[in-house]
DNA sequence: CCCGCGACGCAATAATCTTGCATGCCCGAA
DNA sequence: TTCGGGCATGCAAGATTATTGCGTCGCGGG
């Protein structure tokens, strides 16, 4: 597998990526008066972010209210048997299911942290049935029924950056 | 409040959301094409999501391994003293923090599901130090190091789709 | 049966993105 | 120190894409 060397960024590079993950919406033209260049230069760079998968992909963040309520949960699960293909067979279905918006294989007593999405309590105690009860190799999981959303994103923390200042 | 009655949406709708959310950069020509509709017929409708909210944000998903390796931690929060104020506090704290990506306030006898982004082992441990043995008012707490990131995204199940079909 | 509302497609217009080109900077080699 | 290559930039076309005006159609209420 190729292992590219920290691909050197900048400062600039850095703030302008700062911003996209926040609001990708913005004109090259606005994104240049952030960070001061003009509006192809940014648009080279992100190009370059683009080529060498810094930005995986542009997403659209929807209202979870979209279709009525929505409920979610986080579900912690311990297989019983460890094996390899076990392991793959779980993330497999983990991957499959729309339902399922994270995935996690953690360290400690438990294997996975499983974050779902469901549309009704009835909706999520079926998709746990579905999920991990009716897999024999699940030995135990246990579903943290979300209250409330104090916040949400995949944000990443990017270094050394002067100060905050979203707009 | 206004609690806005389900908007309405029809098929279409469901289907341009869930292109959406899983890639926003597509043209309009291209949206359009997927779904059946000419690319004004699309932006007037994405334009309605946006202004009805449905649609929270475009934002660009960045690799994790950005900056060289990256920590992610699931972190199970309890905490001593459960007021109104206390718990603002925390959820306050936690939005502040660029490290955090995500909290949940969930049932049972943990309080809060936090998932962190830190830059090494050690920063990881900082963190957690940082954010909550430094806080007299959180009881317990247990940190679940991710070693495997199986399946990531905020995408929400949509009803209905005649069949997945992501091309 | 008529009317008004809402959504559509098409075409023109406006905005944004992309690319070619010349310049300036940094750095290594002579 | 000086020269030359590589690289990023700004500017100014040129190409794409987004937005809007307009006429039409289908539906539901009066």
């Amino acid at each position: 597998m190729p292992e590219p060397p920290p691909p050197r960024l900048d400062e600039i590079d850095a703030h302008l990526l700062d911003l996209l993950q926040h609001d990708s919406g913005r004109t090259l033209h606005e994104l240049g008066e952030q960070v001061g260049l003009s509006p192809s230069a940014v648009q080279r760079r992100i190009a370059r972010y683009r080529r060498d998968g810094l930005i995986t992909r542009q997403v659209a963040v929807l209202d979870p209210h979209l279709f009525g309520p929505t409920v979610l949960a986080t579900v912690l699960v311990t297989l019983a048997r460890e094996s390899f293909e076990h392991h793959r067979a779980f993330a497999g279905r983990m991957r499959a299911d729309p339902q399922v918006q994270q995935c996690y294989r953690v360290a400690g007593p438990w294997d996975y942290v499983v974050v779902l999405a469901a549309r009704s309590t009835r909706d999520c105690g079926r998709l746990g049935d579905r999920l991990f009860k009716a897999d024999d190799n699940v030995q135990r999981y246990e579903t943290l029924v979300v209250f409330d959303t104090v916040k949400t994103g995949l944000t990443l923390p990017l270094p050394a950056l002067p100060q905050d200042g979203r707009s």
